[in-house]
DNA sequence: TGATTTACTTTAGGCTCTAAAATAAATAAC
DNA sequence: GTTATTTATTTTAGAGCCTAAAGTAAATCA
């Protein structure tokens, strides 16, 4: 007589074997069982359910057989075609699309060039559209269809109201994206901020195992900041929480892109330190405003090789990234604080002074066993942890509709 | 067949009941239900099994029968002396003793000038023994049994590790406290940091409804703070997060306690404030070191009535906590922070400064929408919280003792 | 070929919950 | 004062979930 079964369980475990899968390729069934804690009893009725389903597949057995006695495992795997999601990286100037597979496999990317600062919130969606279903009809073939799509976007998002608060990619702000694209492509729609989508594959890493309060600062033009606390992004109220780039180093110092003064932004980002450098230096030409990375490569070598007055620049960086940090160690006491993003090319010229002005700010109990470390930047990982964020979004929302149509 | 129950939502259930029942006083069953989402049929079978085990009471029906038709609600309320705890709060030279009663009320409550500074941990550790079972013996005739205990402690603890890792009170570090008065006392110990109990019951006052993202700023000889996220406090990785006291203002600014230099307290502290007038005024006498509240009182009372250097003074400590309550709001970005403490006694005398420096330091869009407000000090607040944190702890070991009984 | 080992499936049964029916206890209406 | 109506609580019946144990399958070892 219960018809609407309140107890998640089964949904629980049925998500925490799909995780288990794509997390760790194919598994047999006793093996989910004991990761997850659950029987195989039970295990076997979910894996049922989902082979039904054709969301897995039992992987045929190898040919030479392996490893001791006793019937052999049957490994079961995701179906890769099941589904697709799309992950849209959007930053200034330029969109990234990434295709990824059930099973979390990248299986498409693309990048194109386009004035971002010049279009309406029309234009955009317009734009994004386009290229969405551009990418659906040259690569859906294979897919079942397509479950979810990820926007991640540098700047202020609301993930619960779908709305782009601001961006420094755009020059209008509280755009309501997420809940046109998904009427329009019968989706769910994740919005999220690049440096969480760049925290979550992070977090992810061997690496960094065991660090489920994770702090990972995005060194690049501006400077962004992604929290995890227990593994998820920390968002604040309203979605604009881990603002370090805007965070102070000096009251009344540097003037900073939003306006104020003294944020470390205003040290230690690349239009900052060229800001800085200009005038001292003869630097390859371009937009001084945005400085490509041959001239922000150029700077940093100059200060690598000793010229003074880089060296000076890139110290004051230091400092000022040092103070942040030690505001966040205070503030939050993470595991582990991750340096990364295209500014990490000049991390090697800054991190002297970094480390020293930690170690003025903060008194040992508060450093506690925080590990500060740099981490190389590759500019894929955005839309990586956007494909896996927009898997794990998805499999709640394609169980339940497959539970009901049941 | 199936001994080990993992499913744990009669637990749930059976906890939310309890809250509800500690939070709002008498409620009849029907009305448990709905506010907790469950059927009447399943509160019928929770609240049977809670009769039974003495820890709730039908309350008898009000003589004149009230509103509307029907057959009346019977009223269910917690039994008082089902069982009972005690929070100890520990400060610079006093303890504070409270003992509350299972429905959450307070049933006694006493002070101690204790040498705090003098006391090595085995001194620590018998004081409270002694202190505690002397409260036991006059006040534990009434109630079944000391179910908890709550330590509230000024400085940085690890609750997981039962720790006390340092604290302005005490001149030892790194004392395992919880484990041995557990042992003694055969309950469970909470150990927290005093602010997070403040911050605890804050947030459950009406007029902070709907503010789960909270952050509580404590004025007084030191600065403390305490963010919830969610509701629950936030420790970070070694229960030293929060630690606004020591975040910067000025990285070469004045000395602080912590031995390091231009911390926030260093600056709005009651020792900087007293230490930025000494010598200018001739102040009632007393330790300079640790201000008197009538010191404080008679220098906040200089700035108010419009002495200029103390009003520099005042002003200087405006300008500080509002540089801190906009890195607070960067990172963090709380729905509000309620600034609190015995130190709000200034706070008109601040206020002015620091509202302009955190407007000069954010753009509006990292303001958001947070509130930032004082609010009046009641040095028992810290025990109230304690008492309700030690309940909530309790009552999950308690029922599941009683479950394994049954 | 049979014993042993390991993987997976089936069976039996307990726990939890809910909807619906039954019962209880009041007021309102005549 | 009955009787109808309304609301609260309890009882009943049944579904979903999970697990332990028993049963079956498919290997290796002897």
């Amino acid at each position: 007589m219960a018809l609407p079964s309140t107890d998640t369980s089964r949904l629980d475990n049925t998500l925490a074997v799909i995780r288990t899968l794509r997390d760790q390729g194919p598994v047999a069934r006793t093996d989910l069982g004991k990761l997850n804690g659950i029987s195989s009893a039970t295990v076997t009725s979910i894996s049922a359910e989902l082979l039904q389903q054709g969301l897995i597949s039992e992987r045929p057995p190898e040919t030479p057989r392996s490893n001791g006695r006793g019937r052999p495992k049957t490994l079961i795997e995701l179906e890769p075609n099941a589904a697709c999601v799309v992950c849209i990286k959007l930053s200034i100037n330029e969109i990234q699309l990434v295709v990824g597979d059930f099973s979390g496999q990248v299986r498409h990317s693309e990048h194109h060039a386009v004035p971002t600062l010049t279009l309406s919130a029309n234009d955009l969606e317009a734009l994004l559209e386009k290229k969405i279903s551009a990418v659906c009809t040259q690569q859906l073939k294979d897919f079942q269809h397509l479950a979810g799509i990820c926007l991640a976007v540098q700047g202020v998002v609301s993930s619960q109201s779908g709305s782009i608060i601001w961006s420094p990619a755009l020059s209008f702000r509280n755009a309501p994206i997420s809940a046109r694209l998904a009427e329009r492509f019968h989706c769910s729609v994740l919005l999220e901020n690049d440096a969480n989508c760049i925290a979550s594959v992070l977090a992810a890493h061997p690496d960094y195992a065991g660090c489920p309060n994770l702090a990972v600062i995005m060194l690049g033009y501006g400077i962004g900041m992604s929290v995890l606390i227990n593994g998820v992004p920390f968002l604040g109220a309203n979605g604009s929480a881990a603002e370090f780039g805007h965070s102070k180093y000096q009251p009344e110092g540097a003037l900073c892109a939003c306006g104020r003064r003294g944020c470390i932004e205003a040290y230690a980002s690349d239009y900052a330190l060229y800001r800085a450098a200009a005038g001292h230096f003869d630097l390859p030409p371009g937009d001084s405003a945005h400085p490509s990375e041959e001239q922000m490569q150029a700077l940093t070598q100059l200060a690598l090789n000793g010229d003074p007055t880089a060296q000076r620049i890139y110290a004051e960086a230091g400092r000022a990234l040092g103070v942040g940090i030690a505001n966040v160690l205070a503030l939050f006491n993470p595991d582990l604080v991750l340096i990364t993003g295209s500014g990490v090319r000049g991390f090697d010229a800054m991190q002297t002074d970094m480390h020293s002005a930690i170690d003025d700010a903060l008194v040992a109990e508060l450093m506690g066993t925080t590990r500060i470390e740099s981490c190389a930047w590759d500019r894929d990982m955005t839309c990586m942890g956007g494909i896996a964020m927009a898997l794990d979004a998805t499999d709640a929302q394609t169980l339940l509709v497959s539970t009901q149509r049941a």
